[in-house]
DNA sequence: GCCAACGTTGGC
DNA sequence: GCCAACGTTGGC
């Protein structure tokens, strides 16, 4: 069982999007870059629980939960000629990009803003909170999950 | 809208 | 393989 945080602009998927969809389930789609992908391909497990993170938001911060409902696919808008996540060079055969399936477990009551994660002690040397990070999926520490879950249910 | 911090691309 | 140019992310 592992935890793991992932981003999306609240104007493109937000959370209410998540909990409004049927099943309540989506397709993480359009992820294009190496190392998110292979967390997406290589590590996640069903029953595993992700932070849904609203990113280029105000405030930015974390929005609620979700759970992986299916491991790695291919990533289906890699193929959509129509799509801006459209890529000319990956092939069915050999497909470039995965994706996994998410379903939504919770909203937080009120966004756990950026700006409080980063004031808080106990969170220092979260990889969300290091300069410069601008990975869209990233693991989180069983600690931080737990503290950050007590922060989201008080 | 700005810009720092990356990541990718392609000429050499 | 180096690295300059370019593109993207995402906080502010």
């Amino acid at each position: 069982m592992r935890y793991w945080l992932m981003k999306s602009e609240p104007e493109a998927f937000s959370i209410d999007d998540l909990a409004s969809r049927p099943q309540q389930t989506e397709l993480w789609d359009g992820v294009r870059n190496y190392q998110a992908r292979n967390m997406m391909r290589d590590e996640m497990q069903v029953g595993d629980l992700a932070f849904f993170y609203h990113s280029n938001a105000k405030p930015s911060g974390i929005a609620g939960v979700m759970r992986i409902a299916r491991t790695a696919c291919p990533d289906p808008t890699q193929f959509e000629m129509a799509s801006k996540y459209y890529d000319p060079t990956s092939t069915p055969d050999a497909p470039r990009w995965m994706t996994v399936e998410v379903t939504f477990v919770s909203k937080c009551p009120q966004l756990l803003a950026l700006e409080q994660l980063k004031q808080d002690p106990a969170l220092s040397g979260m990889q969300l909170l290091r300069k410069g990070n601008r990975l869209s999926v990233m693991p989180v520490a069983k600690e931080h999950w737990h503290y950050i879950m007590q922060l989201i249910e008080k």
